[in-house]
DNA sequence: CATCCGAACCAATTCGATAATGGTTGGCGG
DNA sequence: CCGCCAACCATTATCGAATTGGTTCGGATG
């Protein structure tokens, strides 16, 4: 091919980008993400390594990957501090000491969202908790529940606290915890949620701080009951 | 001396603490505050590396030193891997927000020390609780009020909300917030300071969750009025 | 027999050398 | 002049040896 095609390069590129695309799709990566190196990827498509890279600046581009020299390509975010933090952390808490340190910081947190909270904060705060009873699924439902608390520190307008809370709550989501967790909802256990959730946006919306840093205790230690049931019962 | 005599061994306990105290406050440690390792102290003391570790067991009880496996002896507290966190929201954050957070989470860590501390721990506590008056400057003086309230901290025993004490911790002596800190520091706050130190630790000696909780908001509470003082003079 | 100490051993970490990997440049072909 | 492949560079992972705090066992001593 002596002439230098540019619509043929364009349409090979792409041809990458979408093998790439599946390949990342696909569940095939190793659970810490990572693609095979660039030079492995070239050989499986037939190519050189310049088109690989060229892909990968694409999708790096689009925040579907990220690279780093020495380390490697790999799907998904890069880790900021908290991420790492709470990794390390992980390994030296178990989940009572989880609900120990959330049963510290969001009644506190609650207390000021119930200050600060305006008209369409509260209204934000009872859509998030009427999105937790629509799913089927616990793992959607979670999504939600930690949205809806999320939330409530956020508008609770202190950035230290807002960044203690996203610690615990990144630690509460590591992977390997999902199990007791999941175990321990039920039927039952969501519909006691949803009425905590409802009596705390009350508080909040009432702007009754003590009220609200109570909701959110009894909230708190009815969620710590059914761990430690949960956990109890599989050892 | 083949008398095991326990009043002698007592002696030279204390003088090979002595000799690592002198080394201590000497500046001659490097940068990191590394000590020799243990068998090298042993060398150098002309002694057995048993007395070395026991007189480094009453340094670690006084919380001067920190050691780790593998790692070595250090002056000091032991550090947080929160630096970076620390330097990204200390431009979001107003001392008045690190006071919020501060009552927020250190009277529960307060509760929580109550419930759990040991009579060496609290001895440890009276012994920093002491340093605290001892020292003329402001500064000394701040430092070993942190190493008090860090302690407390650590001895809740929960790693999260040690963590997440330690990125207040690191924000609040952030360079640039010590001059209003210092102007709100007289003799007469350090008195109260220190009958409010005395209540918290003999509410923790008491194993009064509640007590200390409330000593310590109050603690914190009385450092916020002198603190909004300064400001509002200055500001 | 009780007590204490030193040496050996264990576990966690660091350090150094090697290999692997993303990033970059030079030379060749067109 | 452009574009690509190969070699090279900077950074990181990896692995083994040495280091270091933590622990245990046997012996010396009274």
């Amino acid at each position: 091919m002596p002439e230098p095609d540019g619509a043929a390069q364009e349409t090979e590129l792409s041809e990458v980008v979408g093998r790439l695309r599946h390949l990342i799709d696909a569940g095939r990566l190793p659970e810490d993400g990572r693609l095979p190196p660039e030079r492995a990827l070239a050989a499986e498509f037939c190519t050189g390594r310049r088109q690989v890279r060229r892909a990968l600046d694409h999708l790096e581009a689009e925040g579907l990957i990220w690279r780093h020299q020495g380390k490697g390509t790999f799907a998904g975010q890069p880790p900021d501090p908290t991420t790492k933090i709470a990794a390390e952390i992980v390994a030296e808490v178990d989940p009572l000491g989880v609900m120990e340190a959330r049963l510290c910081l969001e009644p506190s947190i609650a207390a000021l969202c119930a200050e600060r909270a305006q008209a369409e904060d509260v209204a934000r705060l009872r859509a998030l908790a009427a999105r937790i009873k629509l799913p089927a699924d616990a793992e959607t439902a979670e999504l939600w529940d930690g949205a809806l608390h999320r939330t409530i520190a956020r508008v609770a307008g202190n950035r230290i606290l807002l960044t203690a809370f996203g610690l615990v709550d990144e630690v509460r989501h590591h992977p390997g915890w999902q199990a007791p967790r999941a175990r321990a909802r039920t039927a039952e256990s969501a519909r006691i949620s949803d009425r905590q959730h409802a009596a705390i946006i009350d508080a909040i919306a009432a702007h009754d701080p003590v009220g609200a840093a109570a909701a959110m205790r009894l909230h708190l230690e009815t969620l710590a009951a059914g761990l430690a049931q949960s956990l109890e019962g599989q050892g």
